[in-house]
DNA sequence: TCCCCCATGTAAGCGACACTTACATTGCGA
DNA sequence: TCGCAATGTAAGTGTCGCTTACATGGGGGA
């Protein structure tokens, strides 16, 4: 992996970025050790520290990634729909497919305080806040005459609903409760239904 | 804090959970050092060993304990209701307070890998296993002719529901989202609605 | 009552970690 | 072309979870 070069890296940001997505695809947020990615990349351990100023603030532009992909399958789901509830549908999938396609990364988006709100740079702020304008859109168009609040209660409580099952399956906390004469498919089908259900 | 004693602690395991117990409220799970509550409670660094096996085990049982708290505020909902919606709805409640009122128990107890259902033990399994028990009879309550297939769908959506939206709302994922015309605690309203609305 | 055994404690140390500091190298723009 | 800022390194700090070898003493059996 680590070709031959001299002094300087050449891309060494980029490759940091590139080395940290993968450990976070494949560990999770918390398998991410700065050292084993500086030696994986062929530079001493302190390197790392001249692109970015923690190890929080590295996996920041991870997550940013993740939103990135994010919105570009929100957008796959818009123009691939012919209404806007299949829209709606398809959005929800793109959803559901980055959890489950990707937990790790969607781990490192949600689950983590190292992504947290508070101190979020812009570089994390911007791509998140288009995938929620983007999923809000998506709400908004089911119905042109709701106002805002009503969009906004039926985004969030729909998006919660979504993120809830998400959340408590990759969490391991249905193991033993979806067994029996409820599948697992079965149950993301009666979830979306709620998802997409409006109140 | 750490009083007169002799060679021996007196309840060091008892005192170990108490300890984690509150840096898990303090901090979060990640706040949770056993270097710093061993010296907080004037017993070396080896010796929490003697009675977990690390780290994770010792969390384990602080995890029980946040059940079994939860398995109570259920009990109470139950007791205090006159109908089963309101027994439902008291339940739901049961479960906001818990997450709002102590975030970091919650994490712990749901939102981390530290508590894994893979590899659990039964002293955690068990009042894990019972909450989800008493959330099923409370549903099933709601409308006896359902089979079982239909409680189970309804209990786990709509504890989806409740649980991502908490889950978004303490990730800080909502923090710009909910504000204009939308509050707080008007959104909780429309969550619980939806959370006890029937497919 | 005595005594010994073992549960429970300690001291010291290992390896991994994030991060810092002081210094080395080098490519790029004035 | 040449100096300086960007980018790299070596070495070290302090914290962490956890292990090993040894110390202590309370309680139960003879």
């Amino acid at each position: 992996m680590a070709t031959e070069r001299g002094y300087h890296h050449g891309d060494l940001r980029a490759a940091l970025i590139r080395a940290a997505a993968d450990a976070v695809e494949a560990g999770g947020p918390d398998a991410v050790s700065l050292r084993d990615i500086a030696q994986s990349l062929g530079v001493s351990t302190a390197a790392p520290y001249r692109h970015f100023a923690d190890r929080k603030a590295l996996l920041n532009e991870v997550a940013a990634l993740g939103f990135a992909d994010l919105n570009a399958a929100y957008a796959g789901a818009q123009a691939g729909a012919e209404t806007p509830m299949a829209a709606m549908r398809e959005t929800a999938r793109a959803y559901l497919n980055l959890a489950f396609g990707r937990p790790g990364l969607f781990r490192l988006m949600f689950a983590s305080d190292l992504v947290s709100a508070a101190d979020a740079p812009a570089s994390l702020l911007v791509p998140a806040g288009e995938a929620w304008e983007s999923l809000f859109r998506t709400v908004a168009a089911l119905d042109p005459g709701a106002d805002l609040a009503t969009v906004k209660r039926r985004a969030i409580t729909g998006w919660s609903t979504l993120h809830g099952f998400i959340t408590l399956v990759q969490g391991g906390r249905l193991k033993g409760f979806m067994t029996e004469p409820l599948t697992e498919a079965e149950l993301l089908e009666a979830v979306l239904d709620k998802t997409l259900n409006e109140a």
